[in-house]
RNA sequence: GGUACCAUAGCUCAGUUGGUAGAGCAACGGACUGAAAAUCCGUGUGUCCCUGGUUCAAUUCCAGGUGGUACCA
């Protein structure tokens, strides 16, 4: 029996999360999250997860699952989500993942490469040299250790060039080295729906979901996490700006506004990345019939 | 109703001694393999309110109109 993985994916605030129930429910199915940030157990208001009613009517995985202390990433991801997804398929026929992130999808769907996971004391030592002797430093330990991937890297990306340089020194390889750009095969085949809409509507979902959050509390649930911060986890919209606001740098009022903002921002930057996939099929968040026909048409093929 | 001032990018505003214009914010486009809601790169997007006039040339000067603001009635 063929199985198929649906990729229901598009920007935040676009209403992936409702949409989603609604075919999962007509395929009697289950939802694999696919959100970098609702998968931590601390984030609630700031990731907008899924309700309890929502939670209820659909076996939802990998909401809320790890701590906000643990290091969570693509790889582990991949591997987590491909586990789940073959034990899901005994069951089912078709599952849905249901997120945001672009780079777990495409873990999911094409696999990334075979390499370590970052040491933090590597990574923690990179930074500081970052810090203290600036970018060109590490850009020069880069062309001794890995001139190919120097050739190719963006030079003004710190971020980049510490991961590759963190991957060289732990494992005495070049980075470039580990980069095949597999496009693993997978046991079941992929079907992508994108949803988008008007792009002035779309902001004024993203603002108004905003304000809601602020109303729901916000505010208060970042205050509890200020303490942890420094957590990549934490780096995250809706918090930063909140902290911001609490070391006094900001007023309230300008947070918020920054909160939006960098919602709308992240939502382009989203939209931009699944433009590029030429296997995304559009729709509006609306047309959940019309999914749901696309889907079931492309199955009896 | 009268007088004065204003009208330029999505917003707030510069500016052009007449040669079709530029800042901030916002916005938009792109890159992307273990930090990805991260990180990085790039881009002015304009009927200079409208209609006439003067001029080789008007967003700029002049007149009228429209809209706004303030004051006087």
């Amino acid at each position: 029996m063929q199985k198929y993985l649906i990729v229901l994916a598009g920007p935040t605030g676009i209403g992936k999360t409702g949409t989603g129930i609604e075919i999962a429910r007509h395929f009697n199915t289950e939802i694999v999250s696919s959100d970098s940030r609702q998968i931590f157990n601390e984030l609630t208001i700031g990731t907008a997860v899924p309700g309890i009613e929502e939670l209820n009517a659909i076996k939802h995985h990998f909401i809320q699952t790890y701590s906000i202390k643990e290091n969570y990433n693509a790889s582990r991801y991949e591997n987590e989500a491909l586990d789940l997804l073959s034990n899901l398929f005994k069951k089912h026929d078709l599952i849905l993942l249901v997120g945001g992130s672009m780079l777990y999808i495409d873990a999911v769907c094409n696999g990334i490469d075979i390499m370590p996971d970052a040491d933090p004391d590597i990574r923690n030592s990179l930074k500081d040299k970052l810090e203290h002797e600036g970018l060109e430093s590490l850009r020069f330990q880069l062309k001794k250790l890995d001139p190919d991937y120097y050739n190719s890297v963006d030079l003004k990306n710190p971020n980049r060039i510490i991961h590759a340089l963190e991957i060289c020194i732990m494992t005495g390889r070049p980075y470039s080295s580990f980069r095949s750009h597999p496009k693993k095969t997978r046991p079941f085949t992929v079907i992508k729906i994108g949803l988008n809409c008007d792009r002035k509507v779309l902001h004024q979902r993203i603002n108004l979901r905003v304000d809601k959050m602020i109303e729901a509390g916000l505010e208060t649930e970042a205050r509890n996490l200020f303490h942890l911060k420094h957590l990549n986890a934490l780096n995250t919209v809706g918090y930063r700006e909140l902290f911001a606001f609490f070391e006094g740098e900001t007023t309230l009022e300008k947070a918020i506004e920054l909160i939006k903002r960098n919602s709308r921002r992240y939502a382009r930057k989203q939209l931009t990345w699944f433009r590029n996939d030429i296997e995304m099929n559009w729709f509006e968040p609306d047309q959940t019939n019309e999914i749901i026909t696309f889907i079931e048409n492309r199955i009896s093929e």
